[in-house]
DNA sequence: CGAAATCTTGAGTATAATCAAAAACGGTGG
DNA sequence: CCACCGTTTTTGATTATACTCAAGATTTCG
């Protein structure tokens, strides 16, 4: 695993700026936020439930997953994590960590003390509102996800969170117009959407078999995204992706 | 529907109050909000998704429900919101709102104006801080939903929303230790737990059965805490009650 | 007291789980 | 480059949890 500080950029400042416009003092604070950069693994848990960290970390490039797990031992994917997010923002309020993250393809992970994070957020008011901001998204989501998985049907559930995965990819140009990188396993998926691996496969199946998807390996190909949205019942609104052309 | 101002109290304080202690300006500039109180009925949509409020709704008293229907018109309640609440606090920075807010039995309600709010978080950051950590608890309920309905089963699932909802009542000092008021009807925890009323009717059966609850009309008495708990997987941790009694 | 809402019960059905095993894939080392 | 091994995907058969539909009992409230 290597370290450096500093890489001189930072992904969240392309999120913020996509709500206001950053002025200089911002801009550098967040440049000069000091960062320890890890490549980690696939499948490695970054934080775990229960712990106490005195960092954020910040997903640079790669896929991550936040999850829990039942006293049964049964896993729920509550949260894709993709590069931009920074999935236990929450530390810097919440002393204990309630949900875990993993890696679900190697990542690079930049991780920041919440003593910067704090310091800047007292400087710079803008920012603490945009990060509050973010949490919020991040809100929205989890309400969506409980939505998903309490009151539709696995068929209706995989659609929703491939246009959720193809929508926040663009949203970050990870994707093309309709399709995209996916290195998410159908053990994953089901973890996500609540069912077996067993039953994603099927439905998976039958997503392929109606002509609205090509998933094979890690590659996404959705081949009729009206059709894909309205039979995932996906409205972007609840990305709060404003200034951006993703949602179309 | 009667309206004053000022009320001259103000729940938010209490909750603040348990996690640091607010200084003069600080508490002087809680109670001076302005504050619209409306008396609102059972069963009325307090916002609706889709709205762009221009003011927040403080719960002072009465139950009411965060939910989301889906395109086939089916309910899932992701939140329930008790006294001292602020259900639609994200409003402060989204513009939309993605999800409808209801009371679910006769509620106290102060409306608070963005301006007021954004006015007291830009002259005391320590109230900011605590209003987005108030959000990140929100948002790690919604976690935990998101596992209840995920993965756990429906007899566990009522049993577990029975347990949040009584250390979130003792919290608010609205629950004796093993009992409360529960207005809440078996529609109602059907769709927050995400099945039918029946089978809402038949765990519910099932955990008196088991001489765990004793639920008639609106009364909730837990005559087995400790095995209530046990059978709900429950762990208070993700509430984040801190300087309370609450979880114990 | 009567109407509406809520709760309860039963029978039949559907969605998804479980269990088990085979096929396909992907990465690694020889 | 190919053989091998672990992971992932796929298939089939059986079972279980929860849904649907329908009707009756009970409670609540005006």
């Amino acid at each position: 695993m290597s370290a450096t500080f500093h890489p001189g950029y930072n992904p969240m400042i392309r999120k913020i700026e996509s709500i206001f416009a950053l002025n200089d003092g911002e801009r550098q604070a967040l440049l000069k936020l000091p960062m320890q950069v890890m490549a980690i693994k696939a499948d490695q848990d970054i934080v775990r439930e229960g712990d106490s960290p005195s960092r954020s970390c910040l997903i640079l490039s790669g896929f991550a997953a936040t999850y829990k797990v039942t006293a049964q031992g049964k896993r729920q994917i509550v949260s894709f994590n993709l590069p931009g997010d920074v999935p236990d923002l929450q530390s810097l309020h919440l002393k204990v960590l309630d949900n875990s993250v993993s890696t679900i393809s190697p990542c690079s992970v930049g991780f920041i003390p919440h003593e910067a994070l704090r310091d800047v957020c007292e400087r710079y008011p803008r920012i603490t509102a945009a990060f509050w901001r973010e949490t919020l998204i991040d809100a929205a989501i989890f309400r969506e996800w409980v939505l998903n998985v309490g009151r539709r049907e696995a068929y209706t559930r995989m659609a929703h969170v491939l246009c959720e995965l193809l929508t926040r990819l663009r949203a970050v140009g990870l994707a093309e117009d309709h399709s995209c990188d996916l290195p998410i396993t159908q053990n994953e998926f089901a973890d996500a959407i609540g069912v077996t691996n067993v039953h994603v496969n099927r439905v998976l199946q039958q997503l392929r078999a109606e002509g609205l998807i090509e998933l094979n390996g890690d590659r996404l190909n959705i081949l009729d995204w009206e059709k894909l949205k309205q039979v995932g019942e996906f409205d972007p609104t609840y990305l709060y992706l404003e200034n951006n052309q993703a949602a179309a």
